[in-house]
RNA sequence: GGAGAAUUAGCUCAGCUGGUUCAGAGCAUCUGCCUUACAAGCAGAGGGUCACUGGUUCGAACCCAGUAUUCUCCACCA
């Protein structure tokens, strides 16, 4: 039977993931083994695949096959997030474009709309997950606003209400004007942006006199409450208690003192705009001053600005100092740099606002979830966001929950006809609510604002089993807390300690043991994928090209836990040419006639060597695993896969041409073969199950899958038998590179003799013979002269060449390395006859530089032979 | 401005509590091979003052201080 030269994955992939799926390998029901439980992070329902969700889905994918075929019960619960502000404003766009404008609109009629959207797109993103090969339990799919989870999400609220940490508030928020609502501070993405500073000149009432001040937001001075001068600045003391009029419009606003201002800045003075800036409105609260808010919600300047109404900010910006500039009162435009907020939904520059918003308090809140980090109770992967975590759990503000949006979870606060409010569940329980506390209930009327999209999802490991209408049902039982969470760090404040905040409010208990955070996906240059740039391959295209698991394997080779991962298509490359590594392998054992025979000494060598080395490698991983190693652990199989299987295992007892190999051997070959195809099937699931299933392997039954396979478990080895190989393997290579210098073909077969003193090569004798094509190999125990020698661990070997040697090439060969031996016995002995070592260092560090001093001079007694019988 | 991290081969990165011949891996490069599993391959080779300067130590890529460069997060002065 004839098997293509290369693997062709396109349709291994299709035919095993439907066959995975249908044969229910990816669902899980609570039973008395172990549970494995990963919560995927819900990708947002806009979401197309890009190559962050690559790369964190392909790590959770390893971790939950791995797990699986531990005998764990492993259950990955995929689903998708609303994302309020990014779905809301899709869905505007998707509107306008058809002629519709939101505001025409009932908030009924755009859910409708928005549904609409959700059910047509919202799934794209899941099936491209499958492309990958997620193993995800499909059958628990969540959606953050399926009814039971939007549930989940009125009852915290309420239950939050009820516990004191949710309140209302004036505040000033980021305003986004684009998205018409209020985001948190997280959601603020600061960029440094070129600006003007402008100084524009105030005219002191009652004087000729003009005080200037700095701005960069000239279209704001109609909303200013006051000038605000340094105490101690010697240069203002005159005007204390004076009022100027504001240009233009001519309102009359005083002069207050303040050490905030900074003297060096500008011109030492600064208006105070309370309504439009943080720091000013502080400054307002304090000195009681007038809030004058002159913009509309979409950016656009009102009535109370007087003039220039209806115009947007930017608009404004530029025609206000051009009417300064005619009535003489700007003074100069100067280039300036200054960090500017914008949205991260929307890229809207941030207007900080005052509005009456809904804040849940921190402060108690996050200290307990601070201590599960702390106390190593969670543990973050890489450690070193452990520290950014305190500080950040260390300064967290009051957190702004409030959203002027429609799609999203509904506030279920109610309001009468004197706009007091109640938070009650339904309409009803708010009726009885009022009637308790003796208030109307007229024009009872629903809160308009929804919830921040973080707080559905703070409660995502808890919600997608049901755990916070029902905690005592099966499933939340057993697979809560789940046991590995993987992240993107940019997320680590937003969702993860908030997911520990509310886990911990509820259960008591942390909602995960670690969290696995992974690096940002870059380009060659370092700069981050995104769309803006178009610097983002798309990785279905790159599964088309590579194969999934060359992708798969490209992604992991260059990505070690929270490191940033500087992405290049030639990773995806060396996956592919490892697969196509595998698949020859299989394509030689495949290929190979049978003959009944027990396998010969030197086979048994062979096994016996690999199976040790297996073991080896499979401790190794097995660290590597542990330690979320992922790149390390795949980098040990494929070395494993790669040098030791086809490189010097089955070039060891491949038989010569046209002749069959011993079925003992054979055997043997095959065991190990699904050995290594279950160790590599978390990275590579698709090549590994095409082959598990050959014919090769004989028949299997429906379930006998290498996705249900037991993964390689750590065994102990013995290292001689490996270290006395390396040394085989050492004459090989010096054999070959013999040939290599001095031209001569691969197939000219050389004499080979070894001076051996401390290993019995006796058994891989024949080894030698074949690997390095020697004519004859001997045992000899007095030097040879006229042949090569060189030094293998302390053996010496020599191969006689037909030509003579070249003397002198040969002396300086030697000498060299006698050379480089000597300076390094003069190191060892330096240490040695140092007391203060042999006092102070550990004794296992003095016998081995003892030893290493031996080994040394040994050496250097064989080379100096050598030299001599030159 | 505050905090944290990084700097090791052309590239991407290992190097655990200082001590194995410790200066490594993979890729890339170079040389020779279309050897009947694989040229997406085989064999071999070359590549580094471990950013710089001091210090601690018997001993430093590793610990400490300073300098330079880069990155991330937080906070920001109009």
């Amino acid at each position: 039977m004839s098997i293509a030269k290369t693997y062709s994955p396109k349709e291994a992939e299709n035919k095993w993931y439907s066959y995975w799926k249908d044969n229910g390998f990816f669902r899980s029901t609570p039973d008395d083994r172990e549970p494995y439980t990963i919560v995927m992070p819900p990708p947002n329902v806009t979401g197309v695949l890009h190559m962050g969700h690559m790369l964190n889905n392909t790590i959770q994918d390893v971790l939950i096959r791995r797990a699986r075929m531990q005998g764990k019960n492993a259950c990955w619960v995929p689903g998708t997030d609303h994302a309020s502000i990014a779905t809301e404003a899709k869905v505007v766009a998707l509107l306008k474009e058809k002629g519709i404008d939101k505001k025409s609109l009932t908030r009924d009629e755009f859910l409708g709309y928005a549904w609409e959207w959700k059910e047509k797109y919202g799934g794209i993103i899941l099936s491209q997950l499958e492309k990958l090969g997620a193993s995800c339990d499909w059958e628990r799919t969540k959606f953050t606003m399926d009814p039971d989870l939007s549930e989940a999400v009125i009852d915290t609220f309420i239950k939050f209400y009820k516990e004191g940490y949710i309140y209302r508030g004036i505040r000033m928020v980021n305003w986004d004007p684009q998205g018409k609502t209020a985001v948190s501070d997280e959601e603020v993405i600061r960029k440094e942006v070129n600006q003007k500073l402008y100084y524009i000149k105030y005219q002191i009432k009652g004087s000729s006199e003009f005080l200037t001040i700095a701005t960069t937001r000239p279209e704001t001075i109609m909303a200013d409450a006051a000038i605000c001068i340094n105490p101690n600045d010697e240069r203002y003391s005159h005007l204390k208690g004076k009022t100027v009029l504001v240009p233009l419009i001519n309102r009359e606003i005083p002069i207050i003192e303040d050490t905030y201002v900074e003297m060096e800045f500008g011109t030492g003075c600064l208006k105070v705009t309370p309504a439009h800036d943080l720091n000013d409105y502080e400054l307002g609260v304090k000195h009681n001053l007038q809030v004058i808010d002159i913009l509309n919600d979409d950016g656009s300047l009102n009535e109370k600005a007087e003039i220039l109404i209806g115009e947007d900010r930017f608009i404004a910006r530029k025609k206000i100092a051009k009417l300064l500039e005619e009535v003489e009162q700007l003074d100069k435009v100067e280039d300036y740099k200054s960090q500017v907020g914008f949205s991260e939904r929307t890229d809207a520059a941030i207007e900080p606002k005052l509005s009456m918003q809904w804040f849940c308090k921190m402060e108690n809140l996050s200290k307990p979830a601070l201590d599960y980090v702390q106390s190593g109770e969670i543990k973050l992967i890489p450690e070193k966001f452990t520290s950014s975590y305190k500080h950040w759990m260390e300064n967290v503000k009051d957190w702004c929950i409030s959203r002027q949006l429609w799609w999203g979870h509904r506030i279920p606060a109610w309001y009468n006809e004197h706009r007091e409010w109640v938070v009650a569940k339904t309409e009803a329980e708010a009726i009885a609510q009022f009637k308790q506390e003796g208030k109307s209930f007229e024009g009872i009327k629903q809160e308009e604002d929804v919830l921040d999209t973080w707080f559905s999802s703070g409660l995502w490991p808890m919600s997608v089993f049901d755990g916070v209408r029902n905690p005592e049902n099966k499933d939340f039982q057993y697979y809560y807390p789940t046991n590995d969470l993987v992240t993107a760090p940019e997320i680590l404040f937003f969702w993860v300690a908030r997911m520990i905040i509310m886990g911990h409010d509820y259960t008591g208990k942390a909602p995960f043991q670690n969290v696995y955070l992974t690096g940002i996906v870059r380009d060659k240059l370092g700069r981050k994928m995104s769309k803006s740039l178009g610097n983002s391959p798309d990785p279905i295209e790159l599964m088309g090209k590579y194969g999934t698991d060359g992708v798969r394997v490209g992604m992991l080779l260059s990505s070690p836990a929270g490191n940033d991962l500087m992405f290049d298509e030639s990773y995806c490359e060396q996956g592919r040419n490892f697969a196509n590594k595998i698949w020859n392998a299989f394509r030689l054992v495949n290929g190979w006639e049978v003959v009944d025979a027990p396998s010969t000494d030197a086979q048994q060598t062979a096994a016996k060597w690999f199976e040790n080395r297996f073991n080896q490698a499979v401790a190794e991983i097995d660290e590597h695993f542990k330690n979320y190693r992922l790149s390390d652990a795949l980098m040990s199989t494929y070395k494993l896969i790669w040098d030791d299987y086809c490189a010097w295992y089955l070039e060891l007892i491949k038989p010569a041409y046209q002749s069959p190999i011993e079925s003992e051997t054979l055997e043997t070959a095959k065991k190990f073969f699904q050995q290594i195809l279950a160790l590599a099937h978390p990275f590579m699931p698709f090549l590994t199950e095409e082959l598990w299933h050959e014919d090769l392997f004989g028949s299997r039954d429906e379930k006998d899958c290498v996705i249900v396979a037991q993964f390689p478990e750590v065994k102990p080895f013995d290292e001689t038998i490996i270290k006395e190989f390396e040394i085989v393997q050492q004459i090989i290579s010096e054999v070959r590179n013999i040939r290599n210098t001095k031209q001569i073909s691969p197939k000219v077969a050389l004499p080979l003799a070894i001076n051996a003193t401390f290993i019995d090569f006796t058994k891989y004798q024949d080894s030698l013979i074949k690997l390095a094509n020697i004519s004859t190999l001997t045992f000899v125990r007095e030097k040879i002269t006229g042949a090569v020698s060189f030094l293998a661990g302390k053996e010496e070997c020599y191969v006689a060449l037909e030509d003579n040697i070249d003397v002198d090439a040969e002396r300086e060969r030697i000498s060299k390395e006698i050379e480089y031996l000597n300076g390094f016995l003069v190191s060892v002995d330096k240490k040695l006859s140092n007391e203060r070592f042999v006092q102070n260092a550990k004794p296992e560090v003095v016998q081995n530089e003892q030893n290493k001093k031996a080994d040394a001079e040994t050496k250097i007694k064989i080379l100096e032979e050598s030299l001599a019988s030159l």
